[in-house]
DNA sequence: GAACGTTTCCTTGTATACAAGAATGATGAG
DNA sequence: CTCATCATTCTTGTATACAAGGAAACGTTC
């Protein structure tokens, strides 16, 4: 069907790799991104650069000033705070239909990022990333391509924050043992249960996210 | 904050006019968007006419295959199912927010948009744009502006799907009873109620999908 | 010394030229 | 008559040149 993902235009390539380096933090939001500097750093022309800063609009990663060029997206903490919220809602929404769909592919993928992160909980780089895999395994399980792709469009534009989160005291030791509850309940069908768990895993409210906006503002976001 | 939302580059507005050319159904599911033939017909080069299709490819409005083009994107039933799955759980997801959020103009809205559509409900392409509207104005209720843009997103995705939905018998009388159903529970701050009507409302299932992927194939979308 | 206006420079926006990969049609063999 | 191979043509991909709008720096005036 969709399969043949090994072939990518240059725009495409490009706004990956522009992505990550947003995702990763190693650009930051508000930060200008120059055309001349970007073209020569991967030895293009403007002319593809342009195109995939155009795609990145579109995913909200940057933002295009008409004639001002174009800046790494800045989420103002209301904005941030209502992605989360709709982020826990489709986390949600996996979980009700992982539990109903649950095959023993998806059951076994689980249980192995769990595992994985179980082995890294000490580790908070190294457990970012393994819960990234867990909740992606969730999105997958789901039975619903174009849910987990949404999901994990919407994971990777939160990613410099929920980074962020990660720092808080014994957040690495809840989030875990909330995975647990919510793999329980996945794996006896109980959707609405799992789903009930997830979304205040997710979503960033009251005291967390009074904590999130402060490392904002710690790292001068406007 | 973002509000400056006259200011639309070139590429931008390309993209509204050939995203609006896919919506009405003037442009069909795998029909090839040659670079030379919408430069010409918007009389701008292809430079900017590449830059919106990169935009729309996106949106997922558009599939762009390397080297070969780009054409409207065509989707298969089950991705169609998929993305009405998702739909009908954001779509229920506003009616929760807006039934704790509601404030006295998003009622108004509601109202308003409501009365406008059982004015209009014996003229199915009246109503179809009436029900978009009152289905925007729940968006614009649940006080998340972020889930509201991407409802809507969605919405305008699936529109040229979705009016072939209106054409089966009684799904107008159908679907107006539902709204105001939807509509009560809202006023009297019922959000589960609310989204629980909405949910089926908007998805597509049994054998209204079937009568939707009948009209796709006499559309002759591949 | 500060604020305003002017000028210069730099960046973005667009068109166009050229290169290179598909699609198409023609020609030949089986 | 059908299929394969090759040449032609057409379309996309990329770089570059030029135009035009901001930003910044400079000088002038109050």
């Amino acid at each position: 069907m969709s399969d043949d993902a090994s072939a990518l235009s240059t725009a495409q390539r490009l706004r990956q790799e522009i992505e990550n380096d947003i995702a990763a933090g190693h650009l930051v939001p508000g930060e200008r991104l120059d055309e001349v500097s970007l073209a020569t750093r991967f030895h293009v022309s403007r002319t593809p650069i342009r195109e995939a800063l155009q795609q990145l609009a579109m995913a909200g990663m940057v933002e295009i000033r008409p004639r001002r060029g174009a800046v790494v997206a800045s989420l103002t903490p209301e904005r941030l705070y209502e992605m989360f919220e709709v982020m826990a809602e489709l986390e949600s929404m996996c979980c009700r239909l992982a539990a109903r769909r649950l095959g023993p592919s998806d059951a076994f993928a689980l249980e192995r990022a769990h595992r994985a992160c179980e082995a890294v909980r000490h580790d908070h780089d190294a457990y970012y990333r393994a819960n990234e895999v867990f909740h992606q395994a969730i999105y997958a399980a789901s039975g619903n391509t174009f849910l987990a792709e949404q999901a994990r469009l919407l994971q990777r534009r939160l990613q410099p924050y929920r980074r962020l989160q990660l720092r808080v005291r014994n957040r690495v030791q809840n989030s875990f043992s909330e995975h647990e509850r919510i793999l329980a309940a996945l794996m006896a069908g109980e959707g609405e249960e799992a789903a009930r768990i997830m979304r205040p895993h997710v979503q960033v409210q009251g005291e967390r996210f009074s904590d999130l906006i402060a490392s904002l503002k710690l790292l001068g976001a406007a």
